[in-house]
DNA sequence: TTTCGTTATATTTGTAAAGACATAACGAAA
DNA sequence: TTTCGTTATGTCTTTACAAATATAACGAAA
């Protein structure tokens, strides 16, 4: 049959997007380099829309994500938050659940 | 805390989508309706991008989802095969389903 | 064989999102 | 107080996608 089922999940927080593949994608690299410019050169997208997506991360989260800053001797730089690093967790965490119980399901879509 | 999970699930064949909700809306329209004109009014999208949806359904699927015919007294029109009406109730059914598995979920977010 | 409301298709136009580019602001360390 | 690599922000350009417009093809019934 070959037919496959696949999903997009993401956060919500009055109505804005707080968290989605692409940010969660972003949190990591973050993360992972210690400042959003290197994040944004790791994943290969603009500096400016790394920084759109992280200030609209931080604006829909009820507590900060990461903490920022400026100016210093390295330039300053970005780091997780621990309620950052637990949130990326959760996502990673249902989003797979929610592929697994989705290849479960299509067993009703082959039966027809 | 109010955090919502919202997800999109649609169903691909060989890396072409084949119904997701704009498509499966689609042909409940044309369900109701017998036309495809009829079901593009009554979504309110431009008959050309209604084809364009029907087209590409048609063409991903494995078997026909509707029997589409020109001409004639009335012009012809479209209606869903007994496998487009099953495609559809299994997607619904799926999509329901992942709605409430997600909302289970969500108490690991509101945990943090 | 004319009529009619469809399906089918091409072409042009408009618009919103993405990308490119430029630059100011910052502040710890040297 | 100068330097440096960041964060922060504005503006212009491009591009991809949606929308609008136009028209051909069809064929059963009158």
């Amino acid at each position: 049959m070959s037919y496959k089922i696949k999903s997009r999940i993401w956060i919500e927080s009055d109505k804005h997007v707080l968290l989605g593949e692409g940010r969660v994608q972003l949190l990591k690299a973050i993360d992972k380099t210690g400042s959003l410019s290197k994040a944004a050169k790791a994943l290969n997208i603009s500096y400016k829309k790394a920084w759109n997506l992280l200030d609209s991360v931080n604006k829909s989260a009820k507590k900060p994500v990461t903490i920022n800053s400026i100016g210093g001797k390295g330039g300053g730089g970005a780091e997780l938050t621990d309620y950052g690093k637990s949130l990326i967790l959760a996502f990673d965490e249902i989003n797979k659940n929610c592929w697994e119980f989705l290849d479960k399901q299509l067993e009703k879509i082959e039966r027809i």
